[in-house]
DNA sequence: ATCAATATTGAATATGATTCATTTTTATTA
DNA sequence: TAATAAAAATGAATCATATTCAATATTGAT
């Protein structure tokens, strides 16, 4: 019956709402329930608890990202342009979805239990872009190998969700696109390294 | 009477026990009470609720990183090695402390209430000494100055921080410390940018 | 139209944070 | 030392919510 796919659905954009709104903890299921239309009931009908709900959140966000990172990195030459695309488009991302964003980077993304799910798995491929990229460079030798790239992932990954973080936390007050080409510069010269330069 | 000062810290003590082995969300109070050698409602004596409770906790340890900090890098001179053996100690700090990482770096570091405290306030000046680092290069020209001195410190908190979570959320299995001398060299040839080498 | 299977409901239960009237301890004074 | 007031501690009662489940409603097949 095609309501029972609507009914899961329904019941996920209240909790994206509710949540984004008071984070897990202040989150009610009542609150979650009446929102969607439905019973209290009926939310362990399609969910375990309170926080299997939760974590089937960022299913269908996850796909929104990368979907579009893949097509904004289509056509795109050169592992540094690729790295400036990235960078670009992950803090764009976040900027139009800060609701989702606060979820994301402040509670799921460092939550124990989250890290055992499938789904946490699943938000990791997408930044597979990104070792990509920098194996592509390696390859290329644009970028160094004198650093293990699980390092330079880091570096990456490091610097966008700590910036993103801080932001969220300051209530999105600036732009924080505005950014993105510094960002882009010291990852850059980063990921190069010295010898490159031959200096 | 002596007893009185010891019964807050011995309540922090237990705290600092439970919430780390349970994260804030299931660490009850009740556990928390009975380990300290108190009654629940004792805890409120001391304590507005739970999440008070929970916020008071990094003080203590906050102190001690920044007062090793301090005595790590005194008598250290040149701004790259100052990184270094920040870097390092960092690594250190958290590897030799990972109960207490688990609770600033997966839940205090990203909570939204808590951003709003003192505590939160003393902590980001735990890590002025990266600030001051930076500004000092940058005077002395050896740091670029073609980006903002704020991207260069999420860029050396951001890999460092997320290292770290990393590492916690793999339930700290390998050796983080390991990796110091890779982290260093990116990062200076990071902040280093392209313009000093003349290339 | 009937029936079995499936989905929904919301009152009852369970868990755990918080409150507060009572009791205990401490400090002060004579 | 005893009496008394002030401060601290107690834990049973209260309150807030997540979760369960027996009863009810809906659906799809024949």
């Amino acid at each position: 019956m095609y309501k029972k796919v609507a009914r899961r659905e329904d019941i996920i954009q209240a909790a994206i709402e509710v949540f984004s709104k008071k984070g897990f903890q202040s989150a009610s299921i009542s609150e979650i329930a009446q929102r969607a239309g439905v019973a209290n009931g009926t939310i362990y009908q399609y969910f375990k608890n309170k926080e299997d709900l939760f974590f089937s959140i960022p299913v269908e966000k996850t796909n929104e990202f990368r979907s579009q990172v893949a097509l904004h990195l289509e056509g795109i030459s050169g592992v540094f342009n690729k790295i400036r695309k990235f960078v670009w488009y992950f803090l764009y991302f976040f900027k139009t979805n800060p609701d989702y964003g606060r979820l994301l980077m402040l509670e799921l993304r460092v939550n124990r239990s989250f890290a055992k799910t499938e789904t946490y798995d699943f938000l990791k491929q997408s930044v597979r872009s990104v070792w990509d990229i920098l194996e592509e460079g390696q390859k290329e030798g644009v970028i160094r190998t004198d650093v293990d790239i699980y390092i330079l992932r880091h570096l990456v990954l490091g610097i966008l969700e700590h910036m993103v973080s801080r932001w969220l936390l300051k209530d999105a007050q600036y732009d924080i696109l505005e950014q993105h080409q510094q960002v882009s510069r010291v990852l850059i010269d980063a990921l190069r390294g010295e010898a490159p330069n031959g200096s």
